[in-house]
RNA sequence: UGGGGCGUCGCCAAGCGGUAAGGCACCGGGUUUUGAUCCCGGCAUCCGUAGGUUCGAAUCCUUCCGCCCCAGCCA
């Protein structure tokens, strides 16, 4: 029983009650995870969830997770990746152990393992082309061919592979097969290759090597060799788990850790492939792997997403083996409920439009006292310029408002947030455009603060800014990248044209109060009744920042509308 | 029509033979100088389907249905 909760008392995963299990029974006494990630691209959340699940388990069990690159194929890795991932697995909070390791550390001893298979007949050299492997494995529904290669005797093969090693071959022309079984109702145990020719520059080993293991066979010795308890990883490789256990078996391998298979992440109006993510940033879709839109980890931290908020959203979505896909309102949550308590508040109007106090001196400036954090006055507070000419949110104004209509309009009275209460008296229409220039007000001097001596409630409270003492600020306003919730779903569509071609937004003239002088590179502020914006950390100077909009704040009259 | 998986509220997800947790969303109500936050309440007589076993089933057995993955010298 107590091994299915946690401390907080939420129920363990399947995957955690079975390391739960094995750690009882003595099985193992300390668990061994690894993170092995292919340095082929930028992490994105759906890894976020494999890194939190691995470094996770190994945390709570006190033991130790492992970042491994999976580096067996160089024409599609660079060194660039290598240090995105480890600069996103810190970030996230995350601790792997000594070094960071690689696959292609092991490329000695996996040849060895190789050679040794071929000794006991379980592997072979085989001469047959791509085109013709395919053919002779045959399909789904039918069983593949041995290949005319498959007989070879011990010394040809330990021959021949040692010639592959040498380059003394073509690209294509010999590969290495694992000698299984070409009937297996299981395509990926009908021989499959273990070794194949690449000539291409290696990011760590150079040209030291032309023959480079495939994923099968790599994975499990590399587990092994570093004696991982419990190799987590995606639905797709449960097919593969037969080859895993028959690699180890066959070379009867001290260590034989447990694959367990998990779903992976998706998210509603999004794409989670690496493959794709690459087309939209080569095709220039997006400003690069950190494009604040991105679901890269890189890009969710640039868009203002908290270590935090990522890691409570992993725990919150759980981990299963039904293929889910969550709706972003989830992730949106974890960060609003980071950010709600750790955000200062702060003013600024996107769409000004001016306001006129007409009874309130030309040439006056109040510094009106504005709480930092409406629920936390250890945040303290600071001063906010309030003169005769302001700027408010033209939605705040309306000349027809309906009832339900919180805001100012004719003959109302309204609430500027910290100030005063101010009274609608005429406003100024631009006769070409149709747009309103500008609103006359009238305020109370008694309702400094905002409060009424007489106790009188108004439509509601509005933000604004000081026309003459505010500064212009960029700001972009994000949205989902895509239209629709699966983006993957007709296949028919290219996922490309299913892009939402109102994601960005700039607004490169907004008005926000003075103190957004001292906003630093990557500080997170709420603009009140805005939504949460960080400072972008790439393009931002002290005293000139541009805002990012992490998430807007729930809107309930918005969603009325 | 080969093999491997999965099907519990709109979206996730507990449940492990004793009579359906929780989160998000949604709907009410309260507080509020952010239509935010916060608080209170509501939200599956039912667990893809049809049978069976049992005193008792979402949990065990069988049938059928639906969805996903696999035929890279990618991972």
């Amino acid at each position: 029983m107590e091994t299915r909760e946690e401390s907080e008392g939420r129920p363990l995963d399947f995957i955690r009650q079975i390391i739960a299990e094995d750690l009882q029974s003595g099985k193992h006494h300390r668990t061994i995870t690894r993170f092995p990630p292919e340095p082929n691209g930028f992490l994105h959340i759906g890894h976020a969830k494999s890194i939190c699940l691995n470094f996770g388990i190994a945390g709570e069990t006190g033991g130790a997770c492992n970042l491994r690159f999976d580096d067996t194929n160089p024409s599609k890795e660079d060194v660039s990746y290598v240090e995105s991932i480890k600069e996103d697995v810190k970030w996230l909070g995350f601790h792997w152990g000594k070094e960071a390791l690689y696959a292609s550390d092991y490329f000695p001893q996996l040849y060895e393992f190789a050679a040794a298979l071929i000794k006991i007949d379980k592997a072979y050299v085989c001469q047959l082309s791509p085109d013709e492997i395919r053919q002779y494995r045959g399909t789904l529904t039918e069983p593949g061919k041995e290949s005319p290669y498959r007989n070879r005797s011990v010394a040809e093969n330990l021959d021949l592979f040692e010639r592959m090693k040498s380059g003394e071959f073509a690209e294509g022309s010999h590969v290495l097969r694992a000698k299984i079984d070409m009937t297996s109702p299981n395509v990926n145990m009908r021989d499959p290759v273990i070794y194949r020719i690449l000539k291409d520059h290696h990011h760590r080993t150079a040209d030291t090597w032309v023959i480079y293991p495939m994923y099968d066979y790599t994975h499990c010795l590399s587990d092994m060799l570093e004696n991982i308890t419990h190799s987590l990883c995606t639905l797709e490789f449960e097919d593969h788990r037969p080859l895993y256990d028959w690699v180890l078996d066959s070379l009867n391998t001290p260590c034989h850790p447990r694959q367990i298979e998990f779903a992976r992440l998706n998210l509603s109006y999004t794409v989670m492939s690496k493959r794709k993510l690459l087309k939209m940033v080569m095709g220039k879709y997006v400003d690069g792997w950190d494009d604040p839109r991105m679901l890269t980890i890189s890009g969710l931290r640039r868009r203002g997403y908290t270590p935090a908020s990522l890691r409570n959203f992993c725990k919150t979505i759980g981990i299963g083996k039904s293929e889910s896909r969550i709706d972003m309102g989830v992730l949106e949550n974890e960060i609003r409920s980071d950010l709600n308590v750790s955000a200062p508040r702060r003013m600024c109007v996107l769409d000004p439009i001016k306001v006129i106090i007409d009874n309130y001196p030309v040439g006056q400036v109040e510094e009106m006292a504005a709480m930092n954090h409406p629920q936390n006055p250890k945040m303290g507070e600071r001063r906010v310029p309030f003169t005769r000419e302001l700027y408010i949110e033209r939605d705040d104004f309306m000349e027809d408002p309906p009832k339900k209509y919180h805001r100012l309009g004719p003959d109302r009275e309204v609430r500027l947030r910290f100030a005063y209460l101010i009274r609608y008296v005429s406003h100024v229409t631009d006769a070409e455009s149709g747009k309103i220039t500008e609103i006359h007000c009238t305020y109370d001097p008694e309702t400094r603060g905002g409060a009424a001596p007489d106790g009188r409630k108004v439509k509601g409270t509005i933000h604004w800014v000081s026309a003459e003492k505010a500064m212009p600020v960029t700001v972009r306003l994000f949205d989902r990248l895509f239209k629709v919730e699966d983006p993957e779903a007709d296949k028919n569509v290219d996922f490309l044209d299913q892009m939402n071609p109102h994601s960005k937004i700039v607004v490169s003239n907004a008005m926000a109060e003075p103190s957004l002088m001292e906003l630093h590179p990557d500080d997170k502020i709420q603009f009140e009744r805005l939504g949460y914006f960080c400072a972008d950390h790439v393009e931002s100077l002290i005293g000139r920042p541009v805002l990012n909009r992490t998430v807007t704040l729930k809107d309930s009259w918005g969603a009325n509308k």
